[in-house]
DNA sequence: ATGATTTAGGAAAACGTTTTCTTAAATGAT
DNA sequence: ATCATTTAAGAAAACGTTTTCCTAAATCAT
């Protein structure tokens, strides 16, 4: 392996003047940088990273939290998505990015999972879906140990910050949008999972629009499950003139429920998963960027390991009718 | 930062006798042992696996290429499918696994691709997709400077091995099996990506089968892609009395056009998504457990890097007929 | 022309490990 | 009891960078 120091020596200079010129340090001679990268050239030379982040003290790496267990469809989208953003900001602003799946590091204590981002050089941190496997996960924010970044819940101290879109709205919009056109006295909700940030947040939306406009509201729990959502949608969704769902997942599962039935009841979802294009059904729903969320998430973290303090950063959400056309490309 | 010299110290030994204990060296007596334990404990020490990796002259790092630019519902499914297996075979194998998306690399040329694998210490490399994006991967893989694993093409050489099941013969059974309940004489084909290794293969295999059962068969390109085989179903189906498609993702093109069209066809996909649950019709697929493949790509590579020789590793598949009580969990 | 300031470039320490030698102590064989 | 062998543990070099400090030369102001 060619190092710096062959470099050095193949262009008769010191070591410290090669990394200089690596580093476009200002107090190098353009005749010296010349000849150092010549010598770059001519040795093909390739800074090793892994001694160059020994080396500097600098912030360390940038790592986003996927979850790798929860195998449906939807979450595939939503992660790519997450991913995506996340990579390719990172990539644009020269940050050193690792994906980090969560069956890596699940059933680890608190410390264990410090102990991974320590040994790994990770100083901040994209942590999505906060829900019950993440306790462990809020008390790693809790800790300040790390900048991060929560997405989709506003928890932050002064080294935690949050993206999110407000959910509460959202639910709300959505429903109420869909509630215009139809003659709605009574409202079926098929609420997310309980501990999770974002359900409350939803089913809090739904309720709203049922207390403005007297609407009689039944809640049931659909955990995000598609399945449980086909259930609930079985056992009560011919007494309802609505079915709100809290994710897309359950909007399929309370379609096909209403299709075995052969009855029909206006649905609506909350995320605007491409899938939705698929179901042969369409649908209002609330469509969410998750590619910007997670680019922004990678932007605000960059701006907290330089020193800035946490915050929150609320982005929007548009409604669509989802159909077949508008996804296909 | 605590560090292996404050344990040392600690505990009253020198450096190399923790490093000693870290790495469960021989020549260690329990007491000291017990010594060192005792003050990594007390300290909270976590090694570094940076400076580990820049000392050790070991194998290095393992990544995963994955293709981030196709945006699709099928290639997430397939690509998140492909990351689990090879994460958790990773952590049973206790290797570092680095997944590097496509969209960090590229249309960088090969030198810059070793470039940055060299600067990441990475030297086992796992490659699915390949098609015309890769051309510059198929170079790589020509350079012999890494180990690689190729996912569903058997070009190898000594340092190189793959995974992949029978495409040809795949293509063959799920179509065959489709045309023995129908009277069929004539078969429309909607082909894959023309310059991909797994398009010519599956081609081949409803080559074999019209030439065996003396059915006429139509090919058209359909690329992989959703739209352009609903344009062919438009245009050729109805002149046919089976359409068999290279890929679910065409099935599901094509089965939107015959509902356009309000005319009956069998359709074979493949690939055995989940999402083809999601579409309201049955149909015959030919799953592959992505799942399966990368994890045993991972422990190939494993054997590559122990000094293994390349070889081919085939795979099985099955025929499924897809419908939603076959998918939903 | 002189002294003060800026600048280019080098020497060497540091980052946190692993690994190779060495040495001193402990054990074994006779 | 002596010498040979094994064993535990430490010293120090190495990995490939970055960064701090220093020096000599070059530039500037007077």
């Amino acid at each position: 392996m060619v190092s710096i120091k062959d470099v050095a020596k193949h262009a008769g200079v010191a070591i410290s003047t090669v990394s200089k010129v690596l580093n476009n340090y200002p107090n190098v001679s353009s005749d010296t940088r010349d000849k150092v990268n010549r010598a770059i050239e001519e040795l093909g030379f390739v800074p090793n990273a892994v001694a160059a982040a020994l080396s500097s003290k600098q912030a360390g790496r940038v790592a986003i939290l996927i979850d790798l267990n929860t195998r449906t469809q939807a979450i595939d989208e939503i992660s790519m998505q997450l991913i995506s953003g996340a990579i390719n900001q990172a990539v644009l602003m020269n940050l050193d990015i690792i994906t980090v799946f969560f069956s890596m590091i699940r059933d680890k204590s608190v410390e264990e999972l410090i102990r991974y981002f320590k040994s790994q050089n990770i100083s901040g941190i994209i942590i999505s879906g906060m829900n019950r496997e993440s306790k462990q996960l809020l008390e790693l924010i809790a800790s300040k140990e790390f900048k991060i970044v929560v997405i989709d819940a506003p928890v932050y101290n002064e080294s935690t910050s949050s993206v999110w879109i407000d959910n509460e709205k959202a639910q709300y919009d959505v429903a109420k949008k869909t509630t215009e056109n139809i003659d709605c006295k009574k409202i079926l909700y098929i609420a997310g999972r309980t501990d999770d940030y974002i359900s409350g947040e939803r089913r809090r939306g739904v309720e709203r629009l049922a207390r403005e406009f007297k609407l009689k509201l039944t809640v049931k729990q659909g955990e995000f499950n598609e399945k449980k959502a086909r259930e609930i949608t079985l056992q009560y969704g011919k007494y309802n003139d609505l079915i709100v769902c809290a994710s897309d997942l359950m909007a399929i599962g309370a379609m096909k429920a209403l299709i075995e039935m052969d009855i029909f009841r206006p649905i609506c979802g909350f995320d605007g998963l491409a899938l939705m294009g698929y179901v042969g059904k369409q649908m209002n729903t609330v469509k969410q960027d998750f590619y910007r969320i997670s680019s922004e998430a990678v932007r605000e973290l960059n701006y907290l390991m330089n020193g800035g303090c946490g915050r929150n950063i609320k982005l929007d959400y548009r409604l669509v009718r989802m159909k077949y056309e508008d996804i296909i490309c």
